[in-house]
DNA sequence: TCGGGCGGATTGTCGGACGATAGCGCCCTC
DNA sequence: GAGGGCGCTATCGTCCGACAATCCGCCCGA
């Protein structure tokens, strides 16, 4: 009958109020934000409060401080902010690895196979130069991952389709500890990723739609093998750490 | 040569030390919050410092404040929360109406049809339930709308995996407004709507993979016809409406 | 022209204050 | 004994003001 009648506090509004302004683009990506002082003075609220909505913007990483700089700058959140915040959401909800795997091996098969309709020379480029890395820079096992995830990045990328990477960055980073476990656990391990990835790299590069998708896909069911080779279970919950950025 | 020697200001500290409790369950889902006095005295920093870092902690949904409640409570980042983010977060990639569509054509049919394995009889139901919500009460298209995304939610919940479920969230979010303007805007889209859920809803209730995967697809290559039908370039923004939550 | 130093601007944190109200217990009534 | 109203207190929301640390831009001198 009587609208709820809920009061929002002055902190909160005026957090809207500025997500709004960069949500439209008057506030545009990289420009910085006015000073505390100034919010304070335009909205007529104690700089306490502005802080507080600050606090909320950068939280949500609408707005972030350059390495050892002041000013807060307006930002757009990035892949690598919205893994954690998916990662963590998702480690609360004690998901397990194997629904991650399932989750990628819906993913990551489908970009490759849009990829290799799509794909460009520079796309190529960026995975041979991922793949070549990993092959020669495989020792280390905090390395190797790093290479891997690179290549699923740039396979997903060729596909075109940002929500596709956006998804993809929290999977990669709820699989890594595992992945890295298997690596490490498993000593054909190495061997069979460099096979597979050439493999995509190969059918990417010849636009073979359907061996992009069969490929990334044994790709993918060969870390389930690893997995059991290395002893992990698939049904403990996946891991996660604080990225104490 | 040297670390790279980062002080971190105290309000973050503070929220970091706070989430990690949370994560590792100390502070458990549901619990309240100590007092902002009381965290300023256990801390030792001003209660201006823990307003601040409750405020990242708030916009991270790691806490909540019940409807006319005072105390804060320790809450996981539920599917509104991630879809809020997410979604923020891809329109102001600018993504396109297309992807989104192409990144639902992809989870919701692989979905489907891990559901026909797994469903019970309560998913069923479920399932049934907002069928027949929409069969009755899609005279208004609001209503209409909120039907069809409860569809979706109960057909992906059968798959019984919650990255799935999680990551389906933002799409419907976005695809909400276009979805909305198409149903209003084609005169039979209500009939094959109703008809692709009850086949959808057959294929999963005779355990059938491939029809539920099939007719889940089909329904959503309608989509793209309706789209097209209402005039609705595909390449147009997804659009964006901040949720004052 | 370029390096370096100086001063102002801006952020981080603090101490404290005060009104509003949610939460809780007390007491009163039936 | 149960239920409901009432008032107290704890707690939140917001504000005022202060001060140190440090980043930034300007100006000066070599």
């Amino acid at each position: 009958m009587f609208p709820p009648l809920r009061v929002e506090p002055t902190y909160r509004k005026l957090a809207l109020a500025i997500e709004t302004r960069i949500l439209e683009r008057t506030l545009r990506d990289g420009e910085p934000l006015p000073t505390e002082a100034e919010l304070s003075t335009q909205f007529d609220v104690h700089r306490s409060t502005v802080r507080e909505a600050l606090r909320e913007l950068e939280s949500a990483g609408l707005v972030t401080r350059r390495r050892g700089t002041k000013r807060l700058v307006v930002t757009r959140p990035g892949a690598a902010r919205i893994a954690d915040t998916v990662g963590r959401a998702l480690s609360l909800e004690d998901v397990t690895v194997l629904e991650v795997w399932e989750s990628l091996h819906l993913v990551a098969p489908a970009a490759a196979a849009n990829g290799a309709r799509r794909r460009t020379a520079a796309d190529l480029a960026a995975i041979e130069a991922a793949y070549l890395r990993f092959t020669e820079d495989s020792a280390d096992t905090t390395r190797a991952l790093v290479h891997m995830l690179a290549f699923f990045r740039a396979v997903t990328r060729t596909s075109g389709n940002r929500v596709l990477m956006l998804t993809l960055e929290p999977l990669l980073k709820l699989m890594e500890p595992t992945l890295a476990q298997m690596v490490a656990g498993v000593p054909q391990a190495r061997t069979r990723i460099t096979t597979a990835q050439r493999r995509i790299l190969e059918a990417l590069t010849a636009r073979d739609t359907e061996a992009a998708r069969t490929w990334m896909s044994r790709y993918l069911r060969d870390f389930r093998r690893g997995y059991e080779l290395a002893n992990i279970s698939l049904d403990q919950r996946v891991a996660w750490r604080s990225t104490n950025r």
